[in-house]
DNA sequence: AGCACGCCGACT
DNA sequence: GTCGGCGTGCTC
């Protein structure tokens, strides 16, 4: 029998690894054959054989031995990674986010990876120059025999050092060129490349207002250590230049900046902002990427390539050499939630990384979230306020108008379809918001009371009279329009509004005016809502109906008049943050009206003009529906003074849904206290939703610590009940919704 | 999640 | 007689 240190170089390593399965657990694993343990670094992939099958998981650890017995650890396969795929801070943030989000770390460590890392592509991008023998190559007959590979051969000659794709040529000869190159000894890898530019270049920014400029310098004077910073700014105050301040700076510096914004705002005229202030690289990452265009973006951000990532949600997980500044544009966005597989916030991620890399972060919003205020009263963010609107006077004036007081016309009430006539006939544009798609919510027989209803969804399906159907807006389903009603034969009529029925009855209103309605019906290909902003910009639409697409984007130049068609939905909304996004929607709708010599108007309809929120929100603004909004939270026990946590389940039978979570309620040990209030098994909002009976536990307390406690104990419990083998189960820590 | 094993129903 | 349904166990 050979002794131990015979058959194994390091005896006394064992790598603890994630491995992208739902497990609350890591994995031990001997390491790989041949490979010394100062190559076996936290961060780094390694291949796995697990199971019958073969994965690629990230060291997390290497402890010296394994809690199991030595007999059950199987040899890793390979070593993937000869550095770290993360700084020491992102990977400790990922590490951190696992136990925080209660998430199998594996599944965390996948989601922070563009896909090609996850299947095992190079992280480093190889660089290659020409060896020996390449060197010794007659350039007359290669350039005879092979035109092609001479030519890859010449730029490697020329430039000594270069990537793959750092030759001529088009991308499928070139491939072919070098692979051929290669194949005969010609090229052999180079060192990487280590050395970073000392700064990046900058143009000099625009001349800022004196609010802007004290905004900017709060914002710089924050360099080089953590902090905190809500940058508040109405819509026009100019908070991009603001930041984009701060973001120069540290270019300057040598550092690099992160830029979150949300899903729709990733647009291209945005990234040619960037490029236009910073004569830097900036880089996009966003879901319309290839996964070879996200990964050559990865790497960049990585080596430092580039100066500044501009992303969503998920690129609060991009690894930068070094970063300097990370910016959470629109913070109170709902797309930084995840809302499925890890549940993370990325907003609330960039200020726990921003805290580990120990630089400032940037949270900017006209209507920042509950939280944020929350956070910014207590003093742990730093709040800094613009509140000029550079070169327009005036904010809008703001009036309600009271439904049950006025006649309406298919939703639009006298008293606002006059001022649409008069702002027309100033020869102003006019901007109607509903946030309902389609032609009517409800398709509705007189005389028997019957309703189309979606068959898999406990919703009605919506009618679309342009494409003729019924359609669900939870499932997607479609289906004809009955003539007559199928229960009685009687007549069937479409009930309320949707945006599309708004669009015809603002046509037969004012027929001479050119209208267009901008929602996600109305602009299904691509480039039609650039068109559709574009006609807007030049004044050729002066009507605008249309949903909450309409709060981001351009400026339009002669809109004086906003009509928020139905502010009731977000008054009584199943959830508790619906009055949030309500107030939020309103206000950035609303910054649309109004600039310099035309002030704007905003009219809000409602059948409530006494709610007490609404009335903060329309006659003292913002801020002030945001006090009297926190203090109701409070009194109510809901985030941010409290914390929730959701545990989500559905399946196709509506048993095992509440067999598996009354089973995930009794496995919770009696508390000591009673520091967290355990809230069901209740149906969701839309129990059924796609053909799936939905439920969830609530579980929910005023100490943050006492919930993750409970968790810390429960999660891995849940995970191994019988019963969650039958349902799809989520926990959802600090959950933006209650769906 | 994925993959194996094991135990009961309608089929060549 | 077997092909295959999905309940259950396991993954270092």
């Amino acid at each position: 029998m050979k002794s131990l240190s015979e058959t194994d170089n390091n005896p006394n390593v064992v790598l603890r690894v994630a491995a992208p399965v739902p497990l609350r657990r890591l994995f031990d694993y001997l390491p790989p054959a041949g490979v010394t343990a100062d190559l076996l670094l936290p961060g780094c992939r390694v291949r796995i054989p697990f199971g019958k099958r073969h994965l690629i998981g990230v060291i997390v650890g290497t402890p010296f031995e394994s809690e199991l017995p030595a007999t059950k650890l199987k040899r890793a396969d390979s070593l993937l990674d000869q550095e770290p795929l993360f700084g020491e801070a992102l990977f400790e943030l990922l590490v951190w986010s696992a136990s925080y989000y209660h998430h199998p770390p594996g599944e965390v460590f996948a989601t922070a990876l563009p896909k090609l890392l996850r299947t095992g592509s190079p992280a480093c991008t190889a660089r290659f120059r020409l060896s020996a023998a390449g060197k010794e190559v007659d350039p007359a007959v290669l350039e005879k025999r092979a035109p092609r590979q001479f030519e890859v051969w010449q730029s490697f000659r020329q430039s000594e050092v270069l990537t793959r794709d750092g030759a001529t040529l088009g991308q499928a000869a070139r491939t072919r060129a070098f692979a051929a190159l290669h194949e005969k000894g010609w090229l052999e890898s180079a060192p990487a490349r280590s050395e970073l530019p000392t700064a990046y270049s900058v143009r000099p920014g625009p001349e800022l207002n004196a609010d802007q400029r004290a905004a900017a310098d709060t914002l710089t004077d924050s360099s080089g250590s953590y902090r905190a910073i809500l940058l508040n700014g109405v819509t026009g105050s100019g908070k991009t230049e603001v930041y984009f301040e701060a973001i120069a700076k540290a270019l300057q510096r040598g550092e690099q900046a992160l830029v979150l914004v949300p899903e729709i705002g990733l647009t291209p005229q945005l990234i040619q902002r960037f490029r236009g202030r910073f004569d830097a690289p900036v880089v996009a990452m966003h879901s319309g990427l290839s996964d070879g265009e996200r990964l050559a973006a990865w790497r960049d951000a990585r080596d430092g390539r580039a100066a500044v990532v501009v992303g969503t949600r998920s690129a609060v997980f991009v690894p930068m050499v070094r970063p300097g500044v990370i910016v959470v544009d629109e913070e109170h966005d709902s797309s930084y939630k995840q809302q499925d597989g890890f549940r993370y916030s990325a907003r609330d991620l960039a200020v726990a990384r921003a805290r580990r890399e120990d630089v400032p972060v940037v949270l900017a919003s006209a209507t920042p979230s509950l939280e944020t205020l929350y956070n910014a009263q207590q003093g742990r963010y730093l709040r800094v306020d613009l509140s000029e609107r550079p070169g327009s006077a005036e904010p809008p004036s703001v009036r309600m108008i009271d439904l049950r007081q006025h006649a309406t016309q298919q939703g639009l009430s006298t008293p606002l379809i006059a001022a649409v006539r008069e702002h027309l006939d100033a020869g102003n544009q006019v901007l109607l918001f509903l946030n309902r798609r389609g032609y009517a919510p409800t398709l509705f027989c007189t005389e028997c009371g019957w309703v189309a209803e979606c068959r898999r969804c406990d919703a009605r399906l919506v009618l679309h009279q342009r494409r003729a159907e019924l359609r669900c807006h939870h499932c997607n389903a479609q289906q004809a329009i009955p003539d007559v009603c199928p229960n009685c034969d009687a007549e069937l009529k479409p009930v309320g509004q949707g945006t599309e029925r708004i669009e015809e009855t603002l046509v037969s209103l004012f027929p001479d005016t050119p209208i267009s309605r901008l929602d996600s019906d109305s602009l299904q290909r691509r480039g039609e809502l650039e068109r559709a902003l574009e006609d807007i910009r030049v004044g050729n639409t002066r009507l605008i109906v249309g949903t909450q697409m309409l709060t981001k984007g351009h400026d339009f130049p002669d809109l004086t008049l906003v009509g928020i068609i139905d502010a009731d939905q977000g008054l009584f909304g199943t959830d508790f943050r619906s009055n949030e996004r309500l107030a939020q929607l309103t206000v950035q709708v609303s910054g649309r009206a109004g600039r310099a010599e035309k002030p704007g108007t905003v009219l809000v309809q409602t059948r409530y003009p006494e709610h007490p929120l609404l009335e903060k929100l329309v006659g003292d603004g913002y801020d002030a529906f945001a006090t009297a909004a926190l203090a109701e939270r409070e009194d109510v026990g809901w985030p941010p003074q409290q914390h929730l946590a959701l545990l989500h389940a559905e399946a196709t039978k509506h048993d095992v849904v509440y067999d598996f979570l009354h089973a995930a309620r009794r496995a919770v040990p009696r508390q000591t206290n009673d520091a967290v209030r355990l809230l069901g098994p209740a149906p969701a909002p839309m129990e059924r939703r796609a053909g799936r009976f939905r439920a969830q536990l609530l579980l929910q307390s005023s100490s943050r610590k006492a919930l993750h406690s409970l968790l810390d104990r429960c999660a891995v419990v849940w995970e191994s009940l019988s019963e969650a083998r039958r349902v799809r189960w989520a926990l959802d820590v600090d959950p933006y919704d209650l769906f």
